[in-house]
DNA sequence: ATGTATGCAAACCATTTGCAATGAC
DNA sequence: GTCATTGCAAATGGTTTGCATACAT
C-alpha cells in the first residue's frame, strides 16, 4: 500500500474496491498525482446508497474524523466527474447533488417539481432507447433522465387545498 | 386591454398569442394578479429562438426599454415554471438555462462535458416510450433527457493532445 | 528537486430577502 | 381599501480564487 488512505471511513469493500482501480488507471493516465484525500473521498462516496451533496459529503469525512478542505473537496469532485465515476446532478429546488455514474446510469429521476423528493425507476424499454442512439458528431458517454412532476403527497395536499 | 403591457418588445406574433392565453388562464386559475411586467417577460421570452438564461433576458428587456428588477425577473420565471409555460435547465459548466416548454419537449439535450456546448436531438422512438411511462404515485409533466458526452469539436482537440 | 495538490481565508456572484412604494382587484 | 407585486439595496451562501505550505513523483 503506497500511503495510508484507509483511515475510519466506514467501507463498502467490493464497490469500493472496483472504483478504486478505476480512479488510480485514471490518475495515472492523466498523469495526476495519487493523494491520500483523493482516495479517501472516492471511499467516503462509495458509502453512500444513492444522491449525496457537499454538506452531506463534508459532514460524512468529518465524522469519519477525516478533514479535508472545501477546495479539495471541490477539486476532487470535478476529478472524478471527468473520470466518469460520479455524476452530478443539478435539479431546481434543491442543492447540486451527485452519485455514483454506475447507479445513476440504470435510474431516470422523478422529480417532484413541488417538493423537489427525488425518486428513481428503473425501465427497460427507455435504456434500450437510449443505448440504440444513433448520434453523429458527438461521442455519448452517460445520460440523464429527469421526469418532473407531481409527488403523491403533494398531489394530495394540492387537491386538499384547491377544495377536495 | 386592460393594461399597456405591449411595449416596443419586438414579438413573435403566433406563439406569443397562444402563450399569453395560457398565462392569463394560469394567473386567473392561482388567483395571481395580471401585471405588465409578467406579460412583457413572457411577450420577451418569445423572442428567443431557444435556451436563454437571466443575464441576457435581463439585457434583452432593457434593449427594448423596458425595465424590471431582477427580483421581479426571478420572481415572474418562478411562476412561468410553475405554470408549465417554461422549463429549466441546469447544466454543469454553463449557467442555469430556460426554454418555452413547448420547445423543450420536442427534443433531448446532448451535453458536451468539456465545452458546456449544448446541441439539440429529436427522436421519434424515445419521445413516444417516455410518453408511454407508466409511473404510480407520481403524475409526470414534463421530461427533460440529457446525454453527457464529447462535442466533436473537443473530441478532435482531445486526440491531437494525446499525441495523435 | 520539481511542480502538483492541499488548506485557509478572502473574493465572487447569482440568487434571495426585507421593506417601503405601487397598483391590480 | 386591501394585499399581492414591484424596485432597490443589502444579505446570503455555495463555489471559486490566491497564495503559502506540503508532498507525490
Amino acid at each position: 500500500m503506497p500511503f495510508a488512505w484507509s483511515r475510519n471511513v466506514k467501507m463498502d469493500g467490493k464497490k469500493y474496491i472496483e472504483l478504486q482501480n478505476l480512479f488510480t488507471k485514471y490518475l495515472a493516465e492523466k498523469k495526476l498525482r495519487k493523494t491520500e484525500e483523493r482516495f479517501a473521498i472516492l471511499e467516503c462516496i462509495c458509502n453512500f446508497p444513492g444522491h449525496f451533496d457537499m454538506c452531506q459529503l463534508y459532514q460524512k469525512l468529518e465524522d469519519a474524523n477525516f478533514h479535508v478542505s472545501r477546495a479539495t473537496l471541490y477539486n476532487t469532485l470535478e476529478v472524478l466527474v471527468d473520470g466518469g465515476l460520479i455524476v452530478r446532478h443539478q435539479l431546481p429546488t434543491q442543492s447540486v447533488q451527485y452519485e455514483l455514474r454506475s447507479l445513476a446510469e440504470t435510474h431516470m429521476h422523478l422529480v417532484c417539481s413541488k417538493c423537489g423528493a427525488i425518486r428513481e425507476l428503473k425501465d427497460a424499454t427507455l435504456r434500450r432507447d437510449v443505448a440504440g442512439l444513433k448520434v453523429t458528431r458527438f461521442t455519448p458517454e452517460y445520460y440523464a433522465l429527469y421526469i418532473y412532476g407531481l409527488c403523491s403527497k403533494c398531489k394530495y395536499r394540492l387537491q386538499r387545498k384547491n377544495g377536495k
